[in-house]
DNA sequence: TTGTAAGCGTTATCAT
DNA sequence: ATGATAACGCTTACAA
């Protein structure tokens, strides 16, 4: 390594002392025009820049945000840690990314981890209560994303909203008979599914959801399932773009296509849903780190419970029934 | 925040000096046992950890090994992001990872801000060259990953090879007319076909190509293109899994149903090639990965340039073509 | 407007 | 085996 330049070093090359190459650095006001000009000057041909390490020391800022993910297997996580450097990035700040892959002990130490380094701020995608009941108690400045809990600062889309949009944008095609794909641990879009039917007074069948692992790739049964429903629906809405290129695919060997035959909905717009022409219920990340961010970064806060509404991309996997009521 | 623990507030619960403590933290073995035993008990019980920042400062180490990403569009870099932090944190480093997006002056920034941080090696996907000339010159220990340029230390895939395993693999089931659909900025997967079919005396068609824009979810040309080849291939190779779904797509307007009628192989082994049993040939991302933090942390090193071998991963997508020769 | 000096929490070099 | 002490590179009073 060539030996890194320091203050003391640009401040001897201009003939000041080295707190006055810190004041130029900074930007205090208090120094001569002419001196700051001579200073900036060989800063720049020297390509100097501050050491981090004695900075945050000295200041106890790190001007670094941690994350911690709860993993990193899903592309979704990519859209987060695209984000969230970003607008980091915008903000000054540079970020840590740690994966707790869904263990409580590896989590804890992600922690302990960010601590030491003294981050400004923790994101979270949280496996233990344990943990932030930790963070908490630490004073830490932390928020929680893409899950809500009480008495936590926490941003969050709500995928209740997302099953009532979905299902409001197939119902306004003049679909009645929906059904949902998908298991979610609250099965908060079924939730918001089921709210809206019950809305309009529709009846929503039992049939109608189909239980399925959505961490699995292949969906071997679903032929299965879908062969045993008897008051067949005119429309999916699947709980992620695997279930729904699973389903096209099943669909297909039935010999029903889709926009023609049947309406098909998914919930994460990933490039899969673009590739397909899938219409689709996208996570707003981008706002997400967006407000997390702003969360961590602004000093006088009250604990918030941010819900953000998902959007719908509508494509051509959706069409108007013809069927007058 | 809670104040944060010191090795001074240790010590002086211990009723030692705050070096003893230091010795105890790093394992120092000219420690009386007893002594340790206590101060260790302390240090549990307290949840003591030592200051990043001051060892960093200290040391010139700071345990963070950067990684500045070319972008994060796609999910071959997630991969990569989960990969480098799974073994980075193995051996006990912190990853920051960085975006250019592309662009070589937020690169050098990045860079600048990594060398600001101590960080005790970078990996990076580049975008300049003169950026990894800056590198180079000041002697930062570093690695280029994804993609090879003579002179630097780099670790990649063969995609030649790639291509070579894949038309092989066709080969073997009785393909002759393979056609593939992509454009890298080399082509070197197309290379790799090509020197199959030389070296087994074939003529690769020129029609055989396809271009397209891989960043494009897309293909809406893609028909058009398809239709216009007249020796029709029987099995196509695609440089993304985006294009196979397309091509399945397109194919199956035609009436040409996968594999029954036509063999599709894909590169990148997504979960699309999971969720629609395409054969795939997957980049080692976790080799690469290994390999890059292996060159980064060994001490007496020569430069490498390191070539990996993709790995053909067969599903249903490709099956023995019934005609005799 | 600028320089001196102290201190952030470590590690490492001395003594003892 | 352990305690002083200096030093890493910076920020921030305080003095001049």
């Amino acid at each position: 390594m060539k030996k890194t330049l320091t203050m003391k070093d640009i401040a001897k090359l201009a003939g000041v002392s080295q707190p006055t190459v810190s004041r130029v650095v900074n930007g205090n006001p208090t120094v001569d025009p002419e001196v700051r000009a001579r200073i900036e000057k060989i800063i720049s041909d020297q390509g100097f820049k501050p050491n981090s390490s004695a900075k945050t020391l000295r200041s106890n800022s790190s001007k670094i945000i941690g994350v911690i993910l709860f993993d990193l297997s899903n592309y979704y996580y990519l859209e987060m840690i695209k984000y969230v450097e970003k607008v980091a990035g915008e903000n000054g700040y540079t970020v840590i990314i740690l994966n707790s892959q869904g263990d409580k002990y590896l989590e804890k130490e992600h922690i302990l981890n960010l601590q030491a380094r003294n981050v400004d701020g923790i994101i979270i995608a949280p496996v233990a209560k344990e943990n932030l009941e930790f963070l908490k108690n630490q004073n830490e400045n932390f928020v929680i994303v893409d899950c809500t809990l009480p008495n936590y600062p926490c941003v969050y889309t709500s995928l209740i909203q997302g099953g009532k949009i979905a299902t409001e944008h197939l119902f306004n095609l003049n679909h009645r008979k929906i059904c949902f794909i998908g298991a979610d641990k609250k099965n908060t879009k079924l939730l918001g599914i089921k709210e809206f039917f019950s809305e309009k007074d529709l009846n929503f069948s039992d049939e109608w959801f189909i239980e399925t692992d959505p961490t699995n790739a292949n969906l071997d049964n679903l032929s299965l399932k879908l062969n045993s429903i008897k008051d067949f629906p005119t429309a999916f809405i699947t709980s992620n773009d695997i279930i729904a290129l699973n389903l096209i695919k099943e669909l297909d060997k039935k010999g029903l296509y889709t926009p023609k035959d049947i309406s098909i909905l998914s919930f994460d717009d990933t490039i899969i849903s673009t590739a397909l022409n899938i219409t689709s219920i996208r996570h707003p990340v981008d706002l997400m780190m967006k407000n997390a961010i702003d969360y961590l970064l602004n000093e006088n806060k009250l604990p918030i419970q941010k819900s953000l509404s998902p959007i719908l991309i509508e494509r051509d996997s959706t069409s108007l029934l013809d069927i007058p009521f």
